[in-house]
DNA sequence: GCGGTCTGATTGTCCGGACATACACATTGA
DNA sequence: TCAATGTGTATGTCCGGACAATCAGACCGC
């Protein structure tokens, strides 16, 4: 039983990506187990009823996220397990609520401010000219998780601190039609200095994780940079990196 | 002066890569400045003596690296500067290396060992069947570094004590043959031990910066678990994270 | 002046075909 | 027995064409 796959012409979303959704969906549920053949190329477009390299760009995106691997003379076999599909540029709102954890954000500062020598250096744009500065403190259970400072070139779209407070910054970003594209992090540990401390319910020189990130969109403007401090006995990044061939 | 672009039919390296290196190096080099358009793919195509799928294919390598933005009706353009190429998995010891630090490495353990759960797991081998265990402490200029505490599935390549003091892990691995493709990892942070706050030269109770990381082959197999500790005064993590559309 | 509409340009999607290349396996020869 | 050779099969590369969807700017009507 060759597996059920259909492709409906009369749709808007392209062929190549409704197959490459199925194959993913086949993938996860177990219908396709790891190590099985996917049948050749030329059969399976004959099959569906499409032409062999609209079959290939579908597989090819599955390959991109790991999930297929093509092998020359012998066919096209799902990945031998494990792999997870790679995890997203994080939000920290979203990574707290896909644990259940229900993140309350409280803003403490948003503001215009001149841009330092690095915030200018980072969002590209001249040092002294305005760029938002918004001061989040991140809280999952009553208690403190992070502290996020963030600058945002001007004119991207309007900090509505109520906003801030109900949702993550990432979201919004994506809600006012930004596609965010990719991000440089720079991630380090160090004690917390006194008043970082007492922000985030620790001992002074308590060990903190810290994190640098300038986000950039898919016109490679850098749309925020941000500096977080982050207690590691309640957090810790998950993420997955691929190697680019 | 439209830039200069050619490609070699009689070479065996595929012409969509020639082509896609060839801009990469233009906008490297910035001959192509950023913002500019690249002429339409018809035309690129008439002008090389390539179809156009041909010059679409090479595009689509660099839209995935970030170097170009299509858009429908525009046309392709450089991105809007910044941002630099994804870095690739990274190597502590590539990392050091590229940094001009000529990094040491004392091999403080290599033996065969039963697997605990938890590296039984990670690696997806039976609980208590032989796996190779490698400790190693990195050091860069005559400083402790980072401790590096790697397991790795029996049968994959010999690990010889002198290869791993001469040169990293991943290296010995691509010089197997094996085609490294993704990474799962957690970075977090803590207080140092006693006994690894010697290992280090740091004090008990010093931040120090830990990975943990999982790395699979193009087959989805797990290649190699680690659990590494670095001395965040020396080393912090530096990548870049893609959205996956 | 202002807003909607038409038009041209450009990428997005899809097709059908052709040949090259690499791998697994069976066959053959020493 | 073992290595070299052949063979089939699958993916890799490349072509030429067709039509659709979308964007920017010019045009037109109010």
């Amino acid at each position: 039983m060759p597996l059920e796959l259909r492709v409906d012409r009369s749709s808007p979303v392209p062929l190549y990506f409704q197959l490459s959704q199925q194959l993913e969906a086949a993938i996860e549920r177990g219908a396709l187990t790891p190590g099985s053949l996917l049948g050749n190329e030329i059969e399976l477009a004959g099959r569906l009823g499409l032409s062999r390299p609209t079959v290939r760009q579908a597989i090819q995106t599955l390959v991109d996220k790991g999930l297929l691997v093509r092998r020359r003379g012998v066919g096209t076999q799902v990945v031998h397990s494990q792999v997870k599909r790679p995890l997203e540029l994080s939000s920290l709102y979203d990574d707290l609520e896909a644990a259940g954890q229900r993140p309350a954000t409280q803003v403490l500062v948003n503001t215009v401010v001149p841009a330092s020598a690095e915030v200018a250096a980072a969002l590209n744009v001249a040092e002294g000219s305005d760029v938002h500065r918004v001061e989040r403190l991140r809280m999952a259970h009553g208690e403190p998780m992070a502290h996020l400072c963030n600058y945002l070139p001007p004119g991207l779209f309007d900090l509505d601190t109520g906003q801030l407070e109900a949702t993550g910054l990432y979201r919004l970003m994506r809600a006012a039609g930004i596609t965010l594209h990719s991000a440089r992090q720079s991630i380090g540990a160090r004690g917390a200095a006194p008043e970082e401390a007492e922000r985030l319910a620790e001992q002074a020189g308590a060990p903190l994780l810290t994190m640098q990130r300038t986000t950039f969109d898919d016109t490679g403007r850098a749309v925020e940079f941000g500096t977080h401090t982050y207690r590691p006995t309640r957090y810790s990044f998950e993420f997955q990196l691929l190697v680019r061939p």
